[in-house]
DNA sequence: GATAAAGGTTCCCCTCACTGGAAGGTCAAG
DNA sequence: CTTGACCTTCCAGTGAGGGGAACCTTTATC
């Protein structure tokens, strides 16, 4: 299967795909012609990484996945502690942006947003305390 | 002032203070001997984007902020709508990720955590639907 | 058979907001 | 005089690709 189809089907564009056979976690085969040559099983990789992607795991967890996902001996305990550690760096990030949102919106409330100069979100930023 | 002192007092890295001198966000004046010499009013500077900074505004949103405070005819509208737009922006990010930390977690806790490969997790990456 | 369009390839630079480190100049203390 | 702390510039790298040039191959059309 050529690039453009693996693209449609593992929901990545063909950009990413040359990527990551660039940093070894595909390596696709090559027809005559210097074009690469996915497998079904290059295209279930892709797939898995697509997915594992959207779950926001970095790069470096996806190889950590794709080698537990392969190796049929793994204990699932190394796949949740992966993913819990993951999940909690999702917590945190959350509770950042919760704390900023919480800020802004009360500085935008807060502001008139009319013609005038007078803000509280520069005064907040630009308070001398 | 010096850099390490306009650090401390700014919160933000010395290297940080750099870089933002060289993408023209502050102006420092330079004393014979080639060092940095900051007046008060680049200090305030440096706090006002600290502070913007960590509230999640990207540098251009910065350096917006930054023309609008200096701008005493500013009209707090601009800031505002400024601010609203940011806003949505993390609203949106939080969104995501509450979306992922669902999946995650649901995934998580349906996950032995043994030394047995069985494993939802890995589960729903590699499923082929 | 000629040609044009679509798709493939590599290669290099760009992003964002810094961060690390090397190589070297300056200053204050002992 | 030396030591160490501070300052300077410049170069390279981060994560995860994106944009685009230059060029090759395949496919469809005339």
């Amino acid at each position: 299967m050529n690039i453009s189809q693996v693209a449609k089907r593992a929901g990545l564009p063909a950009k990413t795909i040359r990527y990551y056979e660039d940093i070894g976690l595909v390596r696709p085969a090559r027809g005559d012609n210097g074009y690469r040559s996915f497998s079904d099983q290059d295209v279930h990789k892709l797939t898995f990484l697509s997915r594992a992607r959207a779950l926001g795991f970095s790069i470096e967890d996806c190889r950590r996945l794709l080698a537990l996902w392969e190796d049929t001996d793994r204990a699932s305990s190394d796949v949740r502690s992966l993913a819990q550690e993951h999940l909690s760096r999702i917590e945190a990030k959350i509770a950042d942006l919760a704390a900023m949102r919480e800020t802004l919106s009360t500085l935008v409330q807060a502001c008139q947003g009319n013609d005038r100069p007078d803000c509280p979100i520069l005064r907040k930023l630009g308070n001398t305390p």
